[in-house]
RNA sequence: GGCGACGUAGCUCAGUUGGUUAGAGCGUGGGAUUCAUAACCCCAAGGUCGGUGGUUCAAUUCCACCCGUCGCUACCA
């Protein structure tokens, strides 16, 4: 069975990363790492893909960082937007555009896509009563109001909830209302909304949906939550001056709402894509094709925004695809607590790889994908999974064949010679690798599909151990031969399978098989044709995976909560 | 409070559209081997499938309730 595409055109996006702080494990666990994977086997299937993001660059947040630096708004975001961008490249992330969301360019399609909306009657005006911090200059947002809670009279309630009783709160109703953000008494002011229709949207969403059964059950169960209460229009703008304006007379001082202008940026991104490629016209090709299938890895943070709001708002427009699908993750722990970064409970991506290369942290997000629930990250487990796993299974298997080639073979490719069973059964389970891990990462269970390649790996090992090469070699030098061959080419469709997954030591072992580093040209339909030949030269062997000894990873571990 | 998810071997997790002995990896114990990053390969021990009740010829699987863990509830990925 072919499991090539027949060009399928696929627009992918992954969650724009806020731009307030530096990337950390979670952030590449939820969204980054199951869309890279994703994109790297359709790409290799032959799909036509469009891989965009960018950093996420407006919101209250960003200026309160900047007010307690005393820099700029830009300033935290050109620095942020820069650490992020660098720890996606290095972690091998390869986006084909990533943009930010502060460029002139995003402002002007964010406005046109709300005039779009405008003019036709989605988007309406309302005077709502806010709270006003004078001294810091700014209306605040629910979860920077803090007050005793009316209900419980517990001191510390947010502006949106409070933490001790769990009940939900009006700003309005908390008993002497502080700004988190300087202490002072904030002040009720009138002020002038916009308010997106949303519940204009309800029925069209819900049999949309309906046609979806495909969807994550995590995703579909939240918005029927939704759905049964009641979709309610929500205010697409705040009062700040740190975002993109609404472009509308009289609306000085308001921004778009950073969550209405976010999924937009997928957009825009694509569209600086395109400009950048010379082609200014071609996002259309992805955007305005009802063949293109949008997929949206996020968190499942983002769900309700990805799966409902963004798609009424595409609905109210209507030149744009529809989400096809949204693969959403579920969250990732640290050492069993939930990432806070305040606290210092984070890994970060640019100090992980201070120490460590990209693949092990691919592979363990990989094989312990939040996919179905939270997932648990620890430095114990990561060690295990290297060593274990990539180390011992999967780089052991590649070094003891070559380096017994190299010993026995001069470092050329033994002749293929005549099959035996046990050599047609191990290239059989070869050639049934590539459908199962493609079915597997078609629907988007990253889990399921490296643990397939894993597996192969280790019928490999198994193979090499019960065929005894170094035992023939002194009796039958050419069924030694024919073992080795039959090695070989089992590595080298590994190091195509493992090319979504661990896209630099698939490289790397193709340069040690002879083969150049690129993959341009083999298809994964192709993968498992013994396309290695008979005495072809080896490249130099080096070890595919270090084992992380005991002391650098106490070192990191004890990093945390620091 | 509402909604939802999860609870299966010491650990991390599969699985069961209800049906003979419930699976994998890791860890543990034993064995075999020496090509290899003291790796690999084989074998074994280990589970009343969270609890109680119900439906059924039959429940880990369906239903109800309970317990536990966690998440979301419109600016924490």
């Amino acid at each position: 069975m072919s499991v090539d595409a027949t060009g399928e055109k696929i627009l992918v996006t992954a969650a724009l990363p806020y731009a307030n702080g530096p990337l950390h494990l979670g952030h590449l666990a939820g969204a980054y790492i199951p869309a890279d994977v994703y994109v790297r086997y359709q790409r290799q299937k032959g799909a036509d893909v469009l891989f965009i993001c960018g950093s996420d660059e407006h919101g209250v947040p960003i200026t309160i960082r900047a007010d307690r630096e005393g820099v700029t708004p830009q300033e935290i975001v050109d620095r942020y937007h820069a650490v992020m961008a660098d720890s996606f490249r290095r972690m091998a992330i390869h986006f084909d555009n990533y943009s930010r969301t502060s460029l002139p360019l995003h402002h002007r399609i964010s406005q046109e896509f709300f005039l779009n909306l405008h003019r036709k009657g989605f988007i309406r005006e309302e005077m709502v009563r806010q709270f006003y911090c004078a001294p810091c200059r700014r209306f605040l947002p629910d979860r920077y109001i803090e007050g005793e809670c009316p209900l419980c009279h517990e001191a510390g309630a947010r502006g949106d909830q409070c933490e001790a009783c769990g009940r939900w709160l009006e700003p309005e109703l908390l008993i002497a209302p502080k700004c988190k953000v300087c202490g002072a008494s904030p002040e009720l002011r009138s002020t002038r909304h916009w308010y997106f229709a949303l519940s204009r949207f309800q029925e069209s969403l819900e049999r949309w949906q309906a046609s979806k059964p495909e969807w994550k059950s995590n995703v579909r169960e939240f918005c029927s939550g939704w759905f049964k209460e009641g979709l309610t229009d929500r205010p697409i703008t705040r009062d700040i001056d740190w975002g993109v304006p609404v472009p509308l007379p009289g609306a000085e001082g308001k921004v778009l709402y950073v969550w209405f202008d976010a999924p937009i940026g997928y957009i825009s991104s694509s569209v600086e894509w395109a400009e950048k490629q010379g082609q200014p016209e071609r996002w259309r090709d992805y955007w305005m094709d009802p063949a293109t299938r949008l997929v949206h890895f996020i968190g499942k943070d983002n769900i309700v925004f990805h799966a409902i709001v963004w798609p009424a708002a595409l609905m109210a427009h209507g030149d744009y695809v529809l989400p096809a699908q949204i693969p959403a993750n579920e969250f990732l722990n640290i050492e069993g607590r939930k990432i806070s970064t305040s606290r210092n409970w984070a890994i970060w991506v640019d100090d992980y790889l201070e120490v460590f290369p990209p693949d092990p942290l691919r592979y363990y997000f990989e094989v312990n994908a939040p996919e179905n629930k939270d997932a648990d990250f620890t430095w114990k487990d990561f060690q295990a999974r290297n060593n274990g796993d990539l180390a011992d299974v999967l780089g052991n298997l590649v070094n003891r064949c070559l380096s017994f080639i190299e010993k026995h073979f001069e470092a050329r490719v033994p002749p293929a010679g005549t099959l035996q069973p046990a050599d047609r059964e191990l290239l059989d389970a070869v050639g049934r690798a590539p459908a199962a891990i493609g079915a597997a990462l078609d629907q988007f269970q990253v889990r399921r599909a490296v643990t397939e390649l894993m597996d192969l790996a280790r019928a490999g090992n198994k193979y090499f151990n019960d065929a005894a090469p170094w035992a023939e070699l002194k009796k039958d030098r050419e069924r030694c031969a024919t073992i080795l061959n039959t090695t070989l080419q089992l590595q080298l469709a590994l190091s195509a399978l493992m090319e979504p997954f661990m896209p630099q030591s698939a490289e790397k072992l193709r340069l040690m098989l002879g083969r150049p580093a690129s993959l341009v040209g083999e298809p994964w339909g192709g993968i498992g044709g013994r396309t290695l030949a008979d005495g072809q030269p080896l490249g130099p062997r080096e070890i595919l995976f270090h084992k992380i000894e005991d002391p650098i990873i106490a070192e990191q571990a004890a990093k945390l909560g620091t």
